[in-house]
DNA sequence: GACACACAGAAGGTCTAGTG
DNA sequence: CACTAGACCTTCTGTGTGTC
């Protein structure tokens, strides 16, 4: 045993609990079991990070000696794709060891993550057909096998994967934010553009002084920077040109958030530029934004509430609603709850940290999710509670389009659940922020928001 | 120290094109 | 057919700062 797969040394590990909920368990099991469980191929022992343990601990495994890669590309993908047809019915394994190691690594994958013998097959057939003919040192280029395997519906992300394990792969996607900047930034003078390129672009990926923004706060950033940019490339060459006027000028024409969030970005941008030299003073200076005035928060009409819960009729849709209208939790806290969340045996969940009892109808709701995921997938190694179909074979959250999909065009939506909730909360406190923010974990301003809105419900009652 | 205001960023909703 | 990623617009939330 010595150096290679130890399965009674794995089970030992496994059998000590991972958590308060044990649905997750056989799939923790089957999972950690096959990544030490590699046939046929030596382990390398490694220190544990904590202790000591020279002799123990087969975790991690060797793969044939790699030499420096280089870019060498497959020459001919028909011709490669001609040899990759080999006829394996034989069962015998195939000749090159980077393809039998890339089958094993499909398999363990299959088998861990549940995959469909359709699935695994076209996998299987994907990593013969790259990998047959594959020598030493090679690296495969994602441009050249996506157009082969997308135009026959194959398991494209599953195969990059494996080569990216492999480390063999040479990712040669463009990155799409990347992309998107340079449509944004046509057209705009030089050196307006580089500089602006060069922000975002830190922005985006962070620094060492500069943490990393989300993607979607650039572009509403650069949506709203474009027109002004534009207008500037006009008569300038550069952003040192710009003037206090013209700054003002700029965010003239826009009003409320609009206007807010342009002078944000456009102070964000040269209060960059000053500090690396790149202008000598910051136009926008002492440029006040005012006071934009929140509106005060409706509450959801009974007839708005009812619709919603009959649209919600599939088991997912229910558990979306049920969270966001009983807990007042967000989609994507939903989205990003896993199985050792939920503690159904204690009648307990826990949405973004916050640990919290379930009700009955909660609890009822979630037991029948429970039984519809072990029932449609119950081999997915997914640690999320709310999966489907395609999140089932992988290992990340489901998309923000699908939790909204039953919910789509209704009044109530998620969100307006989930504020209705909160605002609810309020009116039957008398609009007592403490409380609010007790009960919901939310931040003193926002409570103070939310009983600021219930206090003129209050005076002036809904319609309704 | 309390408060109001300003700032910065995250996330929701919806639509469309592409993928498996 | 079910689903995702991306795009665009809108809205909500949390933190920082200036003033009294």
């Amino acid at each position: 045993m010595k150096g290679h797969c130890r399965p009674c040394w794995a089970q030992a590990q496994l059998d000590r609990p991972t958590g308060p909920n044990t649905m997750l368990l056989p799939y923790v099991r089957q999972v950690r079991h096959h990544q030490l469980c590699f046939a046929g191929m030596p382990l390398q022992r490694t220190a544990s990070p904590r202790t000591k343990a020279p002799e123990a601990m087969p975790v991690t495994r060797t793969r044939p000696a790699l030499p420096q890669p280089q870019l060498l590309l497959l020459p001919d993908l028909r011709r490669t794709y001609r040899y990759g047809m080999v006829d394996r019915r034989d069962r015998q394994p195939p000749t090159n060891e980077w393809l039998r190691w890339a089958l094993h690594l499909a398999t363990t994958m299959a088998e861990a993550r549940g995959f469909t013998p359709q699935l695994t097959r076209t996998l299987t057939r994907n990593l013969t057909m790259l990998l047959t003919r594959y020598v030493d040192g090679e690296l495969i280029r994602y441009s050249s096998y996506h157009p082969m395997l997308t135009g026959r519906g194959s398991s494209l992300a599953q195969t990059t994967e494996i080569l990216q394990t492999m480390g063999i792969l040479l990712d040669d996607r463009q990155p799409t934010f990347a992309r998107w900047l340079e449509a944004k930034l046509t057209d705009i003078a030089p050196g307006i553009r580089d500089e602006t390129r060069r922000r975002v672009q830190l922005m985006h990926t962070g620094g060492p002084r500069t943490r990393a923004r989300n993607h979607r706060t650039l572009r509403g950033y650069i949506d709203l920077l474009r027109p002004v940019l534009l207008a500037w490339s006009e008569h300038h060459d550069h952003l040192r040109e710009i003037t206090r006027n013209e700054a003002v000028a700029a965010i003239a024409p826009s009003h409320g958030i609009r206007r807010q969030i342009t002078l944000v970005a456009l102070r964000s941008l040269f209060s960059w530029a000053k500090r690396h030299g790149v202008v000598f003073a910051n136009p926008t200076n002492r440029i006040r934004v005012g006071q934009v005035e929140p509106g005060v928060l409706q509450p959801l009409t009974a007839d708005e509430i009812t619709r919603t819960v009959r649209a919600a009729t599939t088991p997912q849709a229910r558990v979306f609603v049920v969270l966001a209208a009983v807990h007042a939790a967000r989609p994507s806290a939903i989205r990003a709850l896993h199985l050792t969340d939920l503690d159904l045996g204690n009648r307990r969940i826990t949405i973004a940290g916050r640990n919290q009892p379930l009700s009955e109808l909660s609890h009822q709701t979630l037991l029948a999710w429970s039984d519809h995921r072990q029932l449609n997938w119950p081999n997915t190694a997914n640690p999320h509670l709310m999966i489907n179909a395609m999140t089932a074979i992988g290992t990340g959250p489901v998309s923000h389009v699908w939790a909204n999909t039953t919910l789509r065009g209704l009044p109530a939506s998620l969100e307006r659940l989930r504020i209705d909730r909160q605002l609810d909360e309020a009116l039957v406190s008398g609009a007592d922020p403490l409380h609010l923010s007790e009960v919901f974990d939310l931040d003193a301003k926002t409570a103070v928001r939310y009983t600021a809105s219930a206090r003129k419900l209050l005076e002036q009652p809904h319609e309704d």
